[in-house]
DNA sequence: ACTTGTATTGACTAAATGGTCAAACCAAAA
DNA sequence: TTTTGGTTTGACCATTTAGTCAATACAAGT
């Protein structure tokens, strides 16, 4: 009666998705037991269905708010008319490391996902993200105005984004194997994140540009 | 009869591993279907089972030769002696990036079922590379030491080499999302991935190397 | 107290799945 | 030709799994 109550009051459909959550991005879709979701969230495996009638649709529901939780802070940094190109750099940087740093496992399990059943691509992130089109076309302009007034290095645009993404994301991603590789505990790794945020943005600055010295990253 | 004999050529065990490959790539381990690891590799079931005695055996065997696959030139290069600072980063983008284009499914996998497995990751990551201890330390010292009489820039050592892995592995294990926003098909995702060691090769001089200008990269 | 609409579950089903086994197959040796 | 050894498979089994359903519990309105 009392955990009744309590499921209630907590939304009992809201603790589904986040026990769903938990078990789809340590397992994915097809090693992922309607059984052991149902369990980590206290009901019936009937209950389950009862809220979402099957497995797929579950999983629809957690994959298209993971992708969404994934995507929205990229775009909506990436695309800001209002930013310049520091500015971007650093806020996409800053606000991507502390989203991944709150949803550790997101990137892993959109990732596996999207890898085994690239269909759901186009449909879900055409879905979530509106407008895909002008999505770089803001932040590669403003390298290229960079690159031609001559504040910038040469550099390819595409592959400079595609380099400051990796530096944000990989480290969630291949997290087990360069915690071993670096010998770190889950706090140390932490830290380790934490402090990445400083380190990327002093790296990017110095790839872009040539004048860049430790000692203007504070301004601006 | 003459399929059988083509099959015993080709050694059926290798075809089974290559079938189950690439099934386990795709679905994971908990996702990957007997029948159809059978079914790619134009076997029976029973036979499947012949020749490995049970999924885990088999899951075993493809995930040890991945992880090595994945592994090894990665740490022959990071740790070999011989090889200075320079030579070190180029040899070891080159050849990763190398190795990459010919699995592009490797890191995924690995990172998927590391994660979700990681009790599997000390006892098979040791058991691949011996002597686990001193694999970066070949390389720190080198740059702690190029920071030392001044010809490098201030960087944290694993954070610049996390980096480094992170630009040259991210592409790949994050390929169907990077290739949507990037708005490229399969071959021109392929040639900028073959352009991407060059330029990556330039970042990370730029930021090790604060007096690097674009004009030095042939030589050394 | 009775009704009503929602939430919950134990018991069940049908299909899928990993795994077994005896029988058949086949090439090469005897 | 017969035997022998490894190879292959259809049929089968036990277990697991997603999904169903009738029965029950329960809070709120009447």
């Amino acid at each position: 009666m009392l955990a009744k109550r309590d499921k209630m009051d907590l939304q009992t459909d809201k603790i589904i998705l986040e026990s769903a959550r938990k078990v789809f991005q340590r397992s994915g879709y097809g090693g992922a037991r309607m059984q052991e979701i149902a369990d980590k969230a206290g009901i019936s495996k009937a209950s389950l269905h009862y809220y979402y009638r099957s497995k797929d649709k579950l999983f629809q529901t957690v994959f298209r708010d993971d992708i969404q939780l994934f995507l929205v802070p990229l775009v909506d940094i990436l695309r800001d008319p209002s930013l310049t190109l520091k500015e971007r750099m650093r806020t996409f940087v800053g606000s991507y490391i502390r989203t991944l740093l709150d949803n550790p496992g997101l990137p892993l399990f959109i990732m596996q996902e999207l890898s085994s059943n690239p269909e759901r691509l186009v449909s879900l992130v055409e879905d979530t993200v509106p407008g895909t089109n002008p999505l770089l076309a803001v932040f590669i302009r403003q390298i290229e105005n960079g690159i031609e007034v001559g504040e910038c290095n040469q550099v390819d645009p595409e592959q400079f984004i595609l380099s400051m993404i990796s530096m944000c994301v990989f480290p969630f991603v291949g997290r087990p194997l360069i915690q071993l590789l670096l010998r770190k505990d889950e706090q140390e790794y932490r830290d380790f994140l934490a402090e990445r945020e400083k380190e990327i943005m002093e790296y990017l600055l110095r790839i872009l540009f040539s004048n860049h010295r430790p000692s203007d990253v504070p301004p601006n």
